[in-house]
Order: C-alpha cells, then sequence, then structure tokens
DNA sequence: AGCGATTTGGTACTTTAGTATGAGGCTTAA
DNA sequence: TTAAGCCTCATACTAAAGTACCAAATCGCT
C-alpha cells in the first residue's frame, strides 16, 4: 500500500514535469511542438499500458477458477442435499465417510448418491464427478 | 485480420489529425500547450490501455489450463501403464471398461489401480482421482 | 389443513471395487 | 546370465457401491 502510494507521487511528479519541460523547450525554441507531443503521447502509452497489465494480472490470479453454473444444477433437478453430497464424492469420500460427515445414515447417503447417477445420467461416481466438472457443477 | 488493418489505419489517420489540430489551435491561440498535451496524454493512455487488454485478454483463453507435472509422476513412480490407468479412472470408466479399451483381463486392471492407490496414498479410485489433480498429475 | 417435494432411513440383493498372494513372460542393466 | 522392474493374469476373498422398493418425517406453500 505504501509502495503504491510513492509510486503514484512519483508519477504525478514525473507527469508535471514533463509538460513544464514541454513548455520550457517551446518557448525557448529548442525543440518542436511534434517532438513534445510525440514524447508526453509515448510516455502516456507507456503508462497505460503498465498500469492495465498490473490489474489484468491481478484479476488473473484472484479468480483463475470457472465458477459453478448454477443455473445447470436447478436444471438438472439437483437438490441441495444431493449437491452436497456431490461435493463430498468429489473429494473421493466414501458413502460411510459422507454420512459421518453430514450426520446422516450410509443408507441415506445412497440414496442421494443413487439419485445423483440418475440425474447426471452416470453409472458410477466417478463418472458423475467427470460429467459434473464438464456441465461447470463442481 | 482485414478488421486489424482497418482499424490501425483510422488510429494512424486520428492520431495525426490529433496532431494537425494541436498545432494549428497553439498557431491561432485558441488553447493552451496545457489542454493540447492533457488531450495527447489521454488519447494515448487510452489507446495503451485498450491494446494491453486485448493482447492479454487472448493470452487468457489460450492458456487457461494447468500443464500436467510429469517430475511429480517420475517422483510417486508410477509408471507408464498405470497411468493410462489414472486416465481412464478419471474418466469414470470401471475397471472392466478400461480393460475392454485397452486390450487387458479386469485383473491386469484391478492389480494396475491397487498400485496406483498405494501411491497416491489413497483409499479410493475417487480419492485417487481428487490428490491426482491437486498434484497437477491429471 | 393438505398437497407435493425433499429428506431421511431401512431391507435385500447384485454388481464393482479393492486386497492379498502368487506366478509367468519380457526387457534392461550389471 | 542373473537380478530387478514392469506387465500381465489368476484365484479367492472382503469391502464398498449401487439398485429396487418402500415408508415415515419434514418443510414450503396454498
Amino acid at each position: 500500500m505504501k509502495k503504491t502510494v510513492l509510486v503514484f507521487a512519483a508519477l504525478i511528479f514525473s507527469i508535471l514535469l514533463l509538460f513544464r519541460l514541454g513548455e520550457y523547450s517551446l518557448i525557448t525554441g529548442n525543440v518542436t511542438i511534434e517532438i513534445i507531443m510525440a514524447v508526453v503521447a509515448f510516455v502516456f502509452f507507456g503508462i497505460g499500458v503498465v498500469l492495465n497489465k498490473n490489474s489484468l494480472q491481478q484479476k488473473k490470479e484472484i479468480q483463475p477458477q470457472p465458477k459453478v453454473d448454477f443455473n445447470k444444477i436447478e436444471e438438472l433437478e439437483i437438490t441441495n442435499r444431493e449437491y452436497e453430497v456431490l461435493q463430498a464424492v468429489a473429494k473421493g469420500l466414501s458413502n460411510k465417510e459422507i454420512a459421518e460427515k453430514l450426520f446422516l445414515s450410509e443408507s441415506t447417503i445412497k440414496t442421494h448418491v443413487s439419485s445423483l447417477l440418475l440425474k447426471l445420467n452416470a453409472k458410477r461416481r466417478t463418472q458423475a464427478v467427470q460429467i459434473a466438472k464438464e456441465l461447470h457443477i463442481l
């Protein structure tokens, strides 16, 4: 944060300097208006590139994972509980482990898993996970 | 491609126009040098931002998937056949289906899968897939 | 209050998955 | 030519996973 402030302060100072230098050079007749404008243009072009690059890179790091498509979940009529179970399945948990995690019986998990397999049109839980990822549900 | 050429042609034309306009305004005394330079700076800043954004967005789309870490595979002593099986498991295939795909017996697949579970320190194939993805093996 | 969907759970059974162990064939390096 | 890996396959289990069917409790909504 401190760094950002310092950089911006230096930047603004440099810009003012550039302006003043431009005017001074023009008055004394050392350089033409074209060159001044070209320098200004080039410098600001560079500033635009650099600033934009940094902000975009930040976005890249913050949000690298594709988001979940909740519409698809509704479309497939997957209920809340089923989705919770699906997430647990994707983590590689067994039915028994999922049951313990959600404080349910293993029977209940089996019911939910079977339901999920139907809705995702899968034959096995591994396939269900794969399909779910393709559909951006996970 | 045609579009790009046209855009650049228009851009260059606009820039020249801006320069001439700046000089003309200065000579006739309508505006001051500060305003001209400010306009030039602003325009080029914008150009820098836009151009950079487009080029970065392209990169984003071209390379969104993380690559496979082959070193990790060797590190875990996963053999070629085992890796083939792992890939098939990740696709959600059953042992029998994998056997048919690779022209092997189901027994062989079971052997490979068991070996994979050991090497990946997993208890189930679903967990193996999850771990493999975490390690960037898949 | 009652309907419909969800959630939960059970039993009984079939199918896959996974373990343990052994063994033969093949390739490669010592 | 052994030894070490790897790949293949088999048998015999045990453990999960999955199916089919049923049923009670709950919750949201009208």
